[in-house]
RNA sequence: GGGCCAAUAGCUCAGUCAGGUUGAGCGCUCGGCUGAUAACCGGGAGGCCUCCGGUUCAAAUCCGGAUUGGCCCA
């Protein structure tokens, strides 16, 4: 036990300080990890957080949650894996790098030398690392700090090729082309999910395309007149009626064919006066319409091949602005889909920076978006422009990184083709249990099942490359995209180093970027090179479960570990990490990497709304943490909902945990100075040494009733419910109850079997509640455990506490139950009487129709009386007079009256039996309603029983039961002559307090009573007066040399109170 | 534009699955307690249960739609 002082409020920084500096010089980690090295294990992958060099509110949520998790594991005996992890490859660090070095394109980074680019990238990444590893630090986080896996790192680059041949060697790796998303300055494809939507003006515009067989024009809708270069069909819903219509405008007429439900709309804005009908069909019929392209001399090497510049029935048509979509398979996604269903073929004239190449014409060596007002100027020359319109805002698409606007192109990219173990996704899907599970079953299930391939090549640097050789064009025979039987995926270093044709080291080699660039294989008189691209960042944390342990590496920790026992990450993660790792683990193992799921929420703003940096709304843990402490924030944090809800942050709210925190202090503080004093050592401390009294044995009982409620919540990662469950026993039961009912027993002067029952007791609760809060708040419990006991070397190191069904009183638990309800009502009934609780009052009577109600009070009558402080408590099934109460039950009062049926419980709510049985028939109710009489039965009432009006007396429930408390509150001169005296006494305690006397400091004390009659009642109690208050001496009258002498007024009369220490005795040794 | 989630007291949330007179904590206010004391306990005020429809004798709850906020996806 240590002897520092604990200071009279909880102070988190100096708990924290202080314990840092403990944990640190006792190495308290090692010590706890080592603790459990034999235990059986438990795997837990740590989502490895990007790099970005700050800890925000939810990442601070997800690490505080993780280590609750990590130390609760702990406790309960399982060998850990704690590796932290960092996703450091990827786009944001290459832009953030270019930034730095004021990089406009690719060729700076060329003309920098992509080594050095590369280095300057790992530096970044790096320092933002140790950064974040301060931050987790700095929040009482436990993982290992001194390893943490990192993307970046040899180890862990292998283990993604590994995974990555193994996907191939399973046939899953293609080369293809697809539409995707291109940053023309980064110049790569990005994910979808980097890609970020922002409102812009676009054009709007309404082109005919002129009928290759007939008079007429179908009419497109586009946005992006840049891609009508490509056009290479038009797509109709088959189902929509279209029309064909004679337009007039100007005197001259033209025919125009789209969608019946969008003729008027498209007519009024190309301004034309009126139309005919000529021809009605459906798009099915419109289908195979031959049309030509809009722009033949601009564009000379349009697409033209048989089957293109027709109609085609498509699913993503819909009935809107004219009901044909211009379809270019070489930009949109959709147009791509349905092109190659179609074997149409792929026109892309776009380059990745999004300039067109030759194949544009007119328009080679623009910016696509740039050349957007020449290509609706020449549409409009052709008289095929048929309305051009501007304000048309739309969410578009940009780079996440560098807020470049993408562009909708189709390039040559490699994919994991997931699509074709879409079954096996699914199956594995229920290997894994989610917390919350609906999360798993709709969000997750429905995001599975409309998956597409999973493009995993990034045209970049920073990343891991992609481990794949390919025939050198001068050695290759085919053409068109790589088979899997070209393709030469390389799984280690080990085998990296025999296969290719130069010397490398595979112990030493850096698998980044230029170094294995240059690296060639020669098989079978072909040589190989290695394919330029990098992994897309997704891919990396993919593996994370395999990265975590080392693998390939290491085969015996993926024996026995691999897979993860659980992760636990925020809902964005359902398409990110939860999807990736399902993805990989399924394509590369077939199987799910991970055991269980606990996705808890996002942190928010107490209004609901997202931390904005722009809007300056962001709440820094940092600042949490100066305000509150970690503890608090922690335990703030882990209160709410843990399983999918987001987490409304209130300044209050932490300080409200903060200040259940102070009660915990408080409770722990509350007997040390009793212990001290009497030389008790609560490490030591043993139940079976001294008396327990019934409340010792109750907040025992309940105990282990919270620890038993504390395991099933932790079973299903109810981290929120096992923390309040802790918090609210002591606050409920410790503080608020077993506290006050033990006071009295700690301030005895003497040693005795019951105060030593009390401190035995004491000690238990404080001992287990310590542990209990280990996980959650591990500087408090530190602080608190070293203080009471300290025999170990960390409270991190010991068990969680296990509920002892020895101790266990049900039947205890509810008797108290029924107590404090009836306490409760008592008091609220001397509050209506207005008879404070000093002064005692001559009889409560509990009455209640409830034979366990009653069997209750009377098990307890003295420690009731107590505490309702009552000269005498009478138990009873009825007082005085009770009338039956009508309790309407609408069950059976709703199907027999219906409509009625609110009414009827109106008039039966509160009214007596006497007043339903009018007719004097005591078996018939009845009721009047609106001078109607309906009959009642017995289903439709019951009743309870209350005092009639003029006895007053309050009603409380318990359970289903209830009763009522009546408190006598008349005055005999025995009552009042006591509540002087505690009176006095409580004044007497207030200037012991004030004079910081020593609890056990003996005083000379002088009482002058103005009013003779009261004064004469204080001396009556003289000696219960001075014993309360140690005085040595007590006299009525003043006292002349009183160290603190005050005038109080109690109940009106006026009393001087003098309060003299008594000289220190001169020591006897 | 689509999928999913949320909306209940000034604030944070239960209650919604299994329809039957809306609850807790905090805050406010009034009172009590008192050697845990910047702690603790009790009473009270405070609700068109986001809105509009539907089902039903009866809807915070079930169904449909809308609004607002959020996540994910286009």
């Amino acid at each position: 036990m240590d002897d520092t002082e604990i200071a009279d409020q909880y102070a988190p920084h100096e708990v924290e300080g202080r314990v840092d500096g403990f944990w640190e010089e006792v190495d308290a980690y090692d010590a706890t990890v080592a603790a459990h090295t034999d235990d059986p294990s438990f795997f837990f992958v740590d989502g490895p957080p990007y790099t970005t060099g700050q800890m925000h509110l939810g990442t601070a949520w997800n690490k505080s949650l993780k280590d609750a998790v990590i130390r609760y594991k702990r406790m309960t005996g399982h060998n850990v894996t704690d590796r932290p992890g960092y996703d450091m490859h990827g786009l944001p660090i290459e832009t953030k790098v270019e930034e730095r070095l004021d990089f406009e394109t690719k060729r700076d980074i060329e003309a920098y030398g992509m080594e050095s680019f590369i280095e300057e990238c790992r530096r970044f990444a790096e320092e933002n690392r140790e950064a974040m590893d301060e931050d987790f630090q700095s929040l009482g986080v436990w993982m290992d700090w001194d390893d943490p896996y990192k993307t970046i790192s040899p180890e862990y680059m292998e283990a993604a090729w590994w995974a990555f041949s193994q996907v191939h060697d399973r046939g899953l790796v293609e080369q293809g082309k697809r539409s995707i998303n291109q940053c023309p300055r980064c110049e790569t494809a990005i994910a979808n999910n980097e890609v970020e939507y922002h409102q812009v003006g676009k054009p709007s515009i309404y082109v005919k395309f002129p009928l290759a067989d007939e008079e007429g024009s179908l009419v497109i809708w586009t946005t992006t007149p840049w891609t009508v270069v490509a056009n290479t069909f038009v797509a109709a819903d088959a189902d929509l009626t279209y029309q064909k219509v004679r337009a007039e405008r100007d005197g001259s007429s033209e025919v125009l064919v789209l969608a019946a439900d969008c003729v008027e709309d498209v007519l009024s804005r190309g301004r034309y006066d009126d139309y005919e009908l000529l021809d009605e069909f459906s798009g099915a019929e419109l289908a195979g319409t031959a049309y030509d392209h809009p722009l033949p001399e601009e564009v000379p090497d349009h697409v033209d091949e048989p089957g293109t510049q027709q109609v085609y029935t498509a699913e993503y048509v819909e009935a809107d602005r004219t009901g044909l979509v211009h379809s270019a398979p070489g930009h949109g996604e959709e147009d791509f889909e349905r092109g190659q269903e179609l074997d149409l073929p792929v026109f892309c004239p776009v380059g990745t920076d999004g300039v067109y190449g030759d194949a544009a014409g007119k328009y080679a060596g623009q910016f696509v978006r740039d050349a957007n007002n020449e290509i609706v100027a020449d549409l409009d020359d052709h008289g095929v422009l048929l309305a051009s319109e501007d304000g048309h805002t739309v969410d578009e698409g940009q780079c996440w990184r560098c807020d470049t606007d993408i562009v909708r192109i189709v390039t040559d990219q490699w994919f994991i083709t997931v699509t074709e173990v879409k079954d096996e996704l699914l199956d594995n899907i229920e290997d894994s249990e989610w917390h919350p599970p609906e999360a798993r079953d709709n969000r997750f299930q429905n995001f599975v099942e409309n998956a597409p391939d999973w493009n995993v090549s990034r045209q970049r640097y920073w990343g891991i490359p992609l481990p794949i050789w390919v025939p050198s064009d001068a050695d290759r025979e085919g053409e068109g995209s790589y088979t899997a039987d070209e393709m030469i995926v390389v799984p280690t270093r080990e085998e990296l180093a025999e296969r290719v044709d130069q010397e490398i080291d595979p112990a030493e080699i850096d698998l980044h970027r230029p170094t294995v660039d240059d690296l060639t294989i020669t098989e079978g008189g072909v040589t190989y090179e290695r394919v330029p691209d990098v992994f897309d960042v997704w891919f990396d944390s993919s593996v994370a479960s395999l990265g975590t342990i080392g693998y390939p590496t290491d085969e015996a920790a993926f024996e026995e570990l691999w897979p993860a026992d659980v992760i636990l990450e925020a809902h964005d993660q359902t398409r990110g990490w939860f999807w990736s790792q399902l993805g990989m683990g399924t394509a590369a193992l077939g199987q799910v990497p991970y055991d269980e799921v606990v996705m808890h929420g996002f942190a928010r703003l107490g209004d609901g709304t997202e931390m904005s940096k722009s809007r300056g709304t962001v709440i820094t843990p940092e600042e949490a943490i100066e305000e509150a402490g970690r503890d608090p924030l922690r335990c703030y944090l882990l209160r709410q909902e843990q399983h999918g809800d987001d987490l409304r942050f209130e300044w209050d709210g932490l300080e409200e945990t903060q200040s259940t925190l102070n009660i915990l202090w408080n409770v722990f503080r509350f007997p040390l100075e009793y212990m001290a004093l009497d030389g008790y050592d609560p490490a030591t401390a043993s139940l079976d040494d001294g008396e327990l009294t019934t409340v010792d044995e109750w907040v025992l009982s309940r105990l282990q009733t919270v620890e038993r409620e504390v395991a099933e919540a932790w079973a299903d990662y109810h981290v929120d419910d096992a923390l309040n469950a802790v918090l609210e026993f002591v606050t409920e039961d410790v503080s608020r109850f077993y506290v006050k009912a033990t006071r009295e027993r700690m301030w005895e002067d003497a040693d005795s079997p019951r105060k030593r029952g009390a401190y035995a007791t004491m000690a238990t609760v404080l001992n287990e509640v310590t542990r209990l809060v280990a996980p959650f708040a591990p500087y408090l419990a530190e602080r608190m455990y070293q203080h009471l006991d300290g025999g170990a070397t960390t409270v991190h190191a010991l068990s969680y506490p296990e509920a002892d069904e020895d101790l266990r009183r049900p039947e205890l638990e509810s008797d108290v139950a029924v107590l404090r309800a009836a306490e409760e009502a008592a008091a609220n009934a001397r509050q209506q009487a207005e008879r404070k609780l000093r002064w005692p009052v001559t009889e409560v009577v509990v009455e209640s129709p409830d034979p366990d109600v009653r069997a209750a009070v009377e098990r307890h009558a003295a420690l009731f009386g107590d505490r309702v402080n009552s000269r005498t408590v009478s138990v009873t099934d009825s007082y005085g007079e009770l009338v039956d109460v009508a309790d309407p039950q609408m069950a059976a009062l709703g199907p027999a009256f219906g409509g009625d049926a609110e009414a009827v419980m109106e008039a039966v709510d509160g009214a007596s039996r006497q007043s339903l049985t009018a007719d004097g028939d005591t078996d018939q109710l009845a009721v009047e309603v609106d001078g109607e009489t309906h009959e009642l039965t017995n289903e439709m009432v019951s009743f309870r029983t209350e005092a009639p009006e003029g006895l007053s007396g309050t009603r409380f429930t318990v359970g289903d039961a209830d009763g009522n408390v009546y408190v006598d509150t008349t005055l005999t001169e025995d009552v009042e002559s006591e509540g002087y005296a505690r009176d006095v006494v409580r004044r007497v305690q207030e200037m012991r307090k004030a004079l910081e006397l020593d609890v056990d400091e003996e005083i000379r004390l002088g009482v002058e009573v103005a009013d003779d009659r009261v004064a004469g009642f204080v001396d009556d109690h003289a000696n219960y007066v001075a014993e309360e208050t140690r005085a040595a001496e007590f006299s009525l009258g003043t006292l002349a040399d009183a160290d603190l002498t005050e005038e109080w007024d109690v109940e009106g009369v006026a009393v001087t109170i003098g309060v003299a220490r008594v000289a220190a005795q001169p020591a006897d040794d």
